[in-house]
DNA sequence: ACCTGAACACCGTTCAAGT
DNA sequence: ACCTGAACACCGTTCAAGT
């Protein structure tokens, strides 16, 4: 299959080797054949990263929940960069590829990365009341980016620059102060209800 | 001057627009004559962003300081804000670039990075006693971090994927809730000393 | 000494031609 | 119906040849 041998490019060199000569030489066909297939590269990377999202994403539920959000959130954490270890093509991919501009990620990509980002609000939701959604989904958008800042820095050999600490020590970090400032925020809430 | 057209050529139309061809043309020269004065176009490119990095100085700089962490990080992220919406292009020109594999970053770039970290560092230590200059460094490095994701997904178009919320709105909530975790670790240790 | 421009080994994508 | 492979318009980089 097409999509088997595009990924093992994409884990073994990375998505900028993953052009039409090099697939259709390891497929055995000739470059023109991918376009029958798929309307371009562009859509053929997508479908790559999908299925990276689809195995990220049972990677982070592996843990059961504890319903602490904190130790919920850094098991996902641990989750999510064991993953990354294990896979850096496949998981480097999903960032590199750029849609061209002006236009639009398919809908089968966008629910995707929706259901990964559920998983945090959904370990992130005891610290909110109900009514507090907007908080909660820009709680949990604030992590999640803030989290893929740490490995994109990493991954570009960026964070060394920055600072002398591993990856996962700057997302303890993070996860430990972030969530020590809404903790203080809920409980000023609770007290003048 | 070769940096001035190839500078424009990045803001307007991205570092993937920085071609050979492309800045022959703009200079009226031959591509051949750019690699007597560049080893090649990477080397362009870093000086393109080290240019940068030194206008970014500038920027974060010009707010004053007060001495609270908290509004002198404020009014920083606000200045690289304002400045990416600026100069969008050349600010992800800093970030499109890719070292080759395996080489390193030369000196004159990396002063220039640990020179915009020292700012974060500055403005953060207030929080930090004597002895602690591991833990600051680690907290400069989870802010300018997090930050960076913000900013990138934004860019690329994916923050809107995950969150409602504005990058400003993202970015306030970062410090104010990481910071605050910070204090709370600092209020505990002066408590048991 | 400096610049040129053709050349080499690559791209993504298309499409007439073959089976 | 499906695949081919040459073709087109691009890349970065080199280097003999010109001035």
């Amino acid at each position: 299959m097409v999509i088997d041998a595009a990924r093992d490019i994409v884990e073994r060199e990375g998505l900028r080797s993953l052009t039409a000569r090099n697939i259709a030489t390891a497929i055995g066909y000739s470059p023109g054949t991918l376009y029958n297939l798929f309307e371009n590269l562009d859509e053929l990377a997508l479908h790559i990263n999908a299925s990276t999202l689809d195995a990220l994403h049972v990677a982070v539920s592996e843990h059961p929940r504890t319903g602490d959000p904190e130790q919920d959130l850094r098991a996902m954490m641990h989750q999510y960069l064991a993953f990354l270890n294990e896979n850096p093509g496949l998981w480097a991919a999903i960032f590199d590829f750029r849609l061209p501009p002006q236009s639009q990620l398919p809908d089968w990509y966008l629910r995707r990365v929706q259901s990964l980002m559920q998983q945090v609000e959904d370990a992130l939701a005891p610290l909110f009341a109900d009514g507090e959604e907007h908080d909660l989904s820009q709680a949990a958008g604030v992590l999640w980016s803030s989290l893929h800042g740490i490995c994109t820095l990493a991954r570009d050999g960026r964070l060394s620059l920055i600072s002398a600490q591993s990856v996962p020590e700057m997302a303890e970090s993070l996860i430990s102060n972030y969530l020590s400032g809404l903790r203080t925020k809920a409980g000023k809430r609770s007290a003048n209800a």
